[in-house]
RNA sequence: GGAGGGAUGGCCGAGAGGUCGAAGGCGGCGGUCUUGAAAACCGUUAACCGAAAGGUUCGCGGGUUCGAAUCCUGCUCCCUCCGCCA
């Protein structure tokens, strides 16, 4: 969330970022809400001043064998008309929260405006499009046909959006699992960790997913607990509430997890194939920095994730999405998206995000600046490096072959137990 | 599932209705000493709101009281023992 005092003092600023954004958020109703919280804070709060020093006065005349009953009844008035003044507080600051929850980030100067996805700016691009003599087959095809992926028994045992890997199948998908891992870990100075699946509604709210997108979230009946969309959510969750050494800082994780989305809304789009799935793998890399290094960090971050589609020999553009296509906790963000031979388009594989210091007064987390002594929030940052399934599409399409088989590309072999081309396996 | 015990500052830990934002220790920072360092010694060191005055915060919420870290109550989490179990 944005800090209270900041938006209070200026509200212009933060209503033409809002528009830029696209999105229409009452201010003039936070205004409004803040004075009253304020109003009423401070009338409580010299009552509560009154009755410290009155009390602390009794205490000192029982002490002395001194009648304070006259002081005691006044007080018991006073403390009547503070719990009175204490509702409405709460409920002022309910309704205040209300608001400032749902007011998503400011977009950082480098982001340019635009409406949505057309608007995105191709920031750099790497390698080429695979050249076919044939006609290049959606991964759907290919994969049904090698009998590595099976979408009809997804759906049986789950339903749609389901996929069943099979096969050389389940294993290219295990393979790029380690590969990026064991590249981050190794080569980019990551440190892994595994983190539960499922987590609680504070650490949904800490990241931003709540309250707002409850409906993109799967929960679990009976309890308190989401399944996480995104590592992201865990990972950046596992120093919440904490105030961080300023000599551990920067901080680089990288963990592998499954992902659930309702993908609500998406009814109809991408229902073919791996695309968009409600389960799906993915290595995150999140980052916790300094506030003065954190655009250095989202630069080295998306290069991280660019080096897996280098290696893996996929060709891809970044983009820096514009403020209209912006997510909802983002500063800045760059996708990364890998070209994808049988469907003829680019497609996010990776999203690289910086969330300055939005996600981190959410979630409290915190460090201590040596030179002032002073208490700061950290900047997070968190990138896909890369979504797994969409990785396999993009080596299915862009590595299969006339006669239907698949190249595994040779960085990936090592990881495929020797298997350097996926076959029609009955 | 049954029975107990616990949750206090960056960390450990005392505190059992009033002057407690909280003893003591560790860690951090500053200093004395030292060629330098260590040790020793001295000092200092919580967060949040507020321009300030002041206010809030001892797991979280409700209550009792003029006054709650301290009493009552509901919840959450952790630990120990028993049962069950990958």
């Amino acid at each position: 969330m944005l800090d209270i005092k900041y938006v209070r003092e200026n509200i212009d600023h933060v209503r033409s970022k809002m528009e830029e954004r696209g999105q229409d958020i009452d201010l003039d109703k936070f205004s409004e809400l803040e004075q009253k919280r304020r109003d009423i804070l401070q009338e409580v709060e010299t009552l509560r001043s009154e009755r410290n020093t009155v009390s602390k006065e009794i205490g000192t005349r029982k002490k002395n064998g001194e009648d304070a009953s006259e002081l005691i009844k006044r007080m018991s008035e006073v403390s009547g008309r503070i719990k009175t003044l204490d509702d409405s507080l709460k409920e002022a600051e309910a309704a205040l929260n209300e608001i400032i929850m749902i007011i998503p980030n400011l977009p950082h100067e480098s982001v340019p405006f635009g409406t949505g996805e057309e608007d995105n700016p191709v920031v750099r691009e790497w390698g080429e499009k695979p050249a076919f003599d044939f006609e290049p087959l959606p991964h759907w095809d290919i994969g049904e046909n090698l009998n590595i992926l099976d979408f009809a028994r997804g759906a049986k045992i789950t339903g749609a959006r389901f996929t069943l890997y099979r096969g050389a199948g389940a294993m290219l998908e295990r393979a790029l699992i380690n590969f990026m891992l064991t590249m981050h870990v190794s080569e980019h100075g990551y440190t892994e960790v595994l983190t539960p699946f499922m987590v609680n509604r504070e650490s949904m709210t800490g990241t931003g997913q709540l309250p707002k997108f409850e409906e993109d979230l799967f929960k679990i009946t009976g309890t308190d607990y989401y399944l996480i969309p995104t590592a992201e959510v865990p990972v950046t969750n596992i120093h919440r509430d904490e105030i961080l050494d300023e000599h551990d800082l920067p901080i680089h994780y990288v963990s592998y997890t499954p992902c659930f989305r309702a993908e609500a809304g998406s009814y109809g789009k991408d229902t073919r194939g791996l695309i968009r799935q409600h389960q799906f793998n993915k290595v995150e890399m999140v980052k916790f920095s300094k506030p003065e290094t954190s655009y250095e960090e989202l630069e080295s971050l998306t290069l991280n994730a660019e080096e897996v589609l280098k290696r893996l020999g996929i060709h891809y553009r970044v983009v820096n999405l514009c403020s209209g296509d912006l997510g909802f906790s983002s500063a800045k963000t760059y996708d990364l998206e890998a070209w994808m031979a049988g469907q003829d388009a680019y497609r996010e594989i990776s999203s690289c995000s910086n969330f300055e210091d939005f996600q981190a007064r959410r979630a409290g987390i915190r460090f201590r600046r040596e030179e002032t002594g002073k208490v700061e929030h950290v900047h997070t940052l968190n990138g896909s490096g890369l979504a797994i399934g969409r990785t396999v599409v993009a080596i299915l399409e862009n590595y299969q072959q006339k006669d239907g088989t698949v190249v595994i590309p040779d960085a990936l072999i090592p990881y495929m137990n020797g298997v350097d081309i996926i076959t029609l396996d009955k």
